[in-house]
DNA sequence: TTTGCGTTTAACAATTTTGTTAAACAAAAA
DNA sequence: TTTTTGTTTAACAAAATTGTTAAACGCAAA
């Protein structure tokens, strides 16, 4: 296998992830993931054999490369509040790169729920379940307000995911240019940090 | 024209919004929602032309339909935090019959950015004008933590859509059926109203 | 009854999209 | 140089999807 073929191949995932992650294009037809790439359709079929193929490959890599940055900031062993600071963090930057990848998720897996196992195994090891130990001490210090493992994940994943995927809505009804909306994004980590704990976001 | 246009008519946009807002199959081709109506697929043509013009008119009544829910909400003259808890009640709600409505329209908008605009004009009547003035108030009094209107409004829109968007994941992720996860999101109707104001809900 | 009109269907046509294959091509090995 | 191997392309085939049309159907009015 020469370096060719690893350069083309990772260029058309490369291209195809732009299209169906950061575009939000879910319909993106083989040809247009070729003309993105500068290449003949053929060629990914040579390479993943069929589309769909392709589609669970980029979205394997895509998956196993953000369950890796959330993992391990959630199993570091920082105090809680700073931890979940770092959570915000990696979670919106991710985000600013592929803000389309749960929509892509949700589409695929409405239409495929079969594969849904597979992909949560991999998209986040029962997040959780990993702060729910600190969690549980904090409520029990009187420092946050009863919540469970569950609500309190599910309440930064909206917080953190939501803007992303509603991005072009969002950024119509405000009226806002993108740098506008990138500058927005960044704002709401500490929106979120105070939303959740009601106190400044450390650094 | 007689009743029965109307009745396949309506049936079949019903269907429609049945596969695409409540089933989330964003591609959903023009037979299987001619067999989800039991009708002959032409019908679809005979009614609506195109399949484009059909999607626009179900989305169209759709979005008309929600708007005048929330704004009815919005623009009532209730106390500042009984508004917000029943904007709470009729977004959850409403995300109970039609849970992809947002990941239909962000797919949408995302190929037709054109029609956004045109979308944004019936989705929200910038619902954070409605709040603004009362949000500052409880701001002044210092019932809340300085926020803007807008992050304000996101972080409600994302606590309430969110988990409706990520049901199959969601429900996956934590293994619950589909009961259990209907409780579980009417249960965070009171914990989307503690994280934001830090104080139990009203009825 | 039969005429007329809106509704529904089946069959057809056109387009789009995916998948296949044989040949051209390039670069390294013999 | 020739051969071999892997890469890329163009042309073709097959399938899926949308859109069109003429005819059948059902029912109400003449």
């Amino acid at each position: 296998m020469g370096a060719e073929e690893l350069q083309t191949e990772k260029l058309i995932k490369d291209k195809a992830k732009k299209l169906f992650f950061q575009k939000g294009f879910l319909n993106a037809t083989t040809q247009e993931i070729a003309d993105e790439a500068g290449v003949n359709r053929a060629l990914i079929h040579y390479y993943f054999r069929s589309r769909e193929l392709m589609l669970d490959t980029i979205l394997n890599e895509t998956l196993l490369e953000k369950k890796e940055r959330v993992r391990s900031v959630l199993s570091s062993d920082l105090p809680f509040r700073k931890k979940i600071a770092h959570y915000i963090n990696a979670l919106v930057d991710y985000g600013l790169t592929y803000p389309y990848l749960d929509n892509f998720i949700i589409s695929e897996t409405a239409r495929h729920p079969d594969k849904i196992r597979a992909f949560c195994a991999k998209v986040t090891s029962k997040s959780s379940d990993l702060i729910s130990e600190q969690l549980e001490a904090e409520i029990k210090k009187k420092k946050l307000a009863p919540i469970s493992p569950e609500h309190f994940m599910v309440n930064l994943s909206a917080l953190c995911n939501y803007p992303l995927l509603a991005k072009s809505v969002l950024q119509t009804i405000h009226g806002m240019t993108d740098a506008a909306y990138r500058k927005f994004l960044i704002e709401r980590k500490q929106i979120i940090y105070r939303t959740i704990f009601n106190e400044e976001m450390p650094d």
